[in-house]
DNA sequence: AACTCGGGGCA
DNA sequence: TGCCCAGAGTT
């Protein structure tokens, strides 16, 4: 059995104490610019995208002057994140469908951002929930494995584990929910050697109390 | 729901 | 050097 909504809000609020600066994890100015971002960010570290986007946004920051450059050149930049040929031919793609579809704004509903190539459900929810305003919980490894360690959901896939927590918690819990359960994943309850002992979640957590993932 | 895919990270 | 992985796309 999953947890209770109310021991479900206990959580949230006991993981905000945990991480009072708990924050999205890609830090952007523009719509934009996060929707790049976030492609790059799959299968490869944030410091990893940060390196590349500061210098690839000094002169390619909208989709007008990305799509200026060709797919070799922005090989080029993005060369270190990752699966880079696929990258970079669905960053153009999606620049120029920005562009023609869309009057050079970000789609502005998660539908419609996953359209886009290389948009799936996952960047779809961090840009609608970071600069749409709209309610998301992004659901990537960390945040599914934490959901099941601590009883918040129990899914054998990350799109089970979205729909529980949208169950579990009230929607405007979801954008920093989201946050905090990543936080947790990155510093604390990590996949190998959790520091179960540093955790103040370990006196209600099951995977604590001896139950397997 | 299960499989595939391209490259990086790490043993 | 080979195994494993995260997220998108495909069937």
């Amino acid at each position: 059995m999953p947890l209770t909504k109310k021991e479900a809000m206990e959580v949230y609020e006991r993981l905000e104490k945990m991480f009072p600066d708990a924050r999205a994890e890609l830090d952007y100015t523009t719509p934009y610019e996060l929707l790049i971002a976030t492609i790059l960010s799959a299968q490869c570290t944030d410091v990893r995208v940060n390196k590349v986007t500061k210098v690839l946004f000094q002169e390619h920051d909208t989709p007008e002057k990305m799509v200026r450059l060709s797919q070799e050149e922005l090989e080029g930049y993005i060369k270190s994140c990752g699966v880079y040929r696929n990258k970079a031919k669905n960053i153009l793609a999606a620049s120029r469908i920005i562009i023609e579809s869309w009057g050079g704004e970000i789609p502005p509903t998660i539908e419609d951002l996953m359209t886009l190539p290389g948009v799936g459900r996952k960047t779809a929810n961090v840009v609608a929930s970071n600069v749409l305003g709209i309610p998301a919980i992004a659901v990537d490894t960390h945040v599914f494995r934490v959901s099941n360690r601590l009883g918040l959901a129990e899914s054998k896939n990350v799109d089970g584990t979205e729909k529980q927590l949208m169950a579990i918690w009230p929607e405007d819990c979801w954008t920093k929910g989201h946050h905090l359960l990543i936080f947790l994943g990155r510093r604390i309850c990590k996949a190998q050697r959790p520091l179960c002992e540093e955790c103040d979640l370990n006196d209600l957590c099951r995977y604590y109390q001896g139950a397997s993932e």
